[in-house]
DNA sequence: TATCCTTTGAAGAGT
DNA sequence: ACTCTTCAAAGGATA
C-alpha cells in the first residue's frame, strides 16, 4: 500500500507538470464515435455516447437484438427482464453489473490518457492519480459526470428493471472479508 | 487462475 | 437514521 502511494506521488508530481497538456483527446474519441458509426447524437451531451455505446448495455455484436424490455412480461417470470445479450460474447444472464457512479465514469473516460501521460500500468496507481484529478474538479466539472451516473442508472432500470445489486453480493471469493479495517489498521 | 490493490460513489445490510 | 460493507473498472502484482 506503501509502495502504491509512494509511486503514485512520485507519479503525480510529475504529472502535475503536464497537467495543461493532459485531456481533450476523450473528447475526439466521442466525436470520432458520432462521425463515424453512431446516429446523429449531436444534441445529447458530448458523454452520452460513452453510455449509449457502452459494452455494459450493448456490447458489440454482429447481429443486433432489439430491446424488448418491457414487451414480454411471460418471459419475466422473475421480475427480471430477460437477458438481450445472449451470444457467447455477451454478458451472461445474471451477471448483470451495477451501474456505474460518477467517478468511475470519470476513471473509465480519463484512465487511458492518464496512462499514457505518466506512462504508468499499474492501475492501483493509476487509480490515486484519477482520485486526486477527480477531487481536485470543480462541482461544475464533476456534475457532467454525476449528470451521466444519472443517465446511467436510469438507463440501467429500465434495461434491468428487477436488478438489485444485492444479486452480485458475495460472488467475489475474498480472503479478507475485512478488507477495510485492516487496511486502516495497518496504516 | 483467482484475488488483491487503489480510488469514489451508490446501494444494500446491519445496528 | 446512521454506519459499515460490497461492488462497480482496470491491469499489474501476488499467492
Amino acid at each position: 500500500m506503501k509502495r502504491l502511494q509512494h509511486r503514485a506521488e512520485n507519479i503525480y508530481a510529475n504529472e502535475q507538470r503536464h497537467v495543461s497538456q493532459a485531456s481533450s483527446c476523450k473528447f475526439q474519441e466521442f466525436h470520432w464515435s458520432l462521425n463515424n458509426n453512431g446516429p446523429d447524437l449531436s444534441g445529447v451531451h458530448p458523454l452520452v455516447p460513452l453510455l449509449i455505446y457502452s459494452d455494459r448495455h450493448f456490447p458489440p455484436t454482429s447481429d443486433p437484438q432489439p430491446i424488448r424490455a418491457h414487451s414480454d412480461p411471460q418471459a419475466n417470470s422473475h421480475s427480471r427482464i430477460p437477458c438481450i445479450h445472449s451470444n457467447s460474447t455477451r454478458r451472461p444472464m445474471g451477471a448483470v453489473k451495477k451501474p456505474l457512479n460518477a467517478f468511475m465514469l470519470y476513471m473509465k473516460e480519463m484512465r487511458a490518457a492518464v496512462r499514457q501521460e505518466v506512462n504508468e500500468r499499474e492501475s492501483a496507481a493509476i487509480n490515486c492519480i484519477l482520485g486526486r484529478k477527480w477531487n481536485a474538479l470543480s462541482r461544475a466539472e464533476q456534475s457532467k459526470y454525476f449528470d451521466l451516473a444519472q443517465k446511467e442508472r436510469l438507463l440501467h432500470l429500465q434495461l434491468y428493471p428487477g436488478w438489485s445489486a444485492r444479486d452480485n453480493y458475495g460472488k467475489r471469493k475474498r480472503k479478507d472479508n475485512h478488507r477495510k479495517i485492516t487496511h486502516d489498521s495497518s496504516s
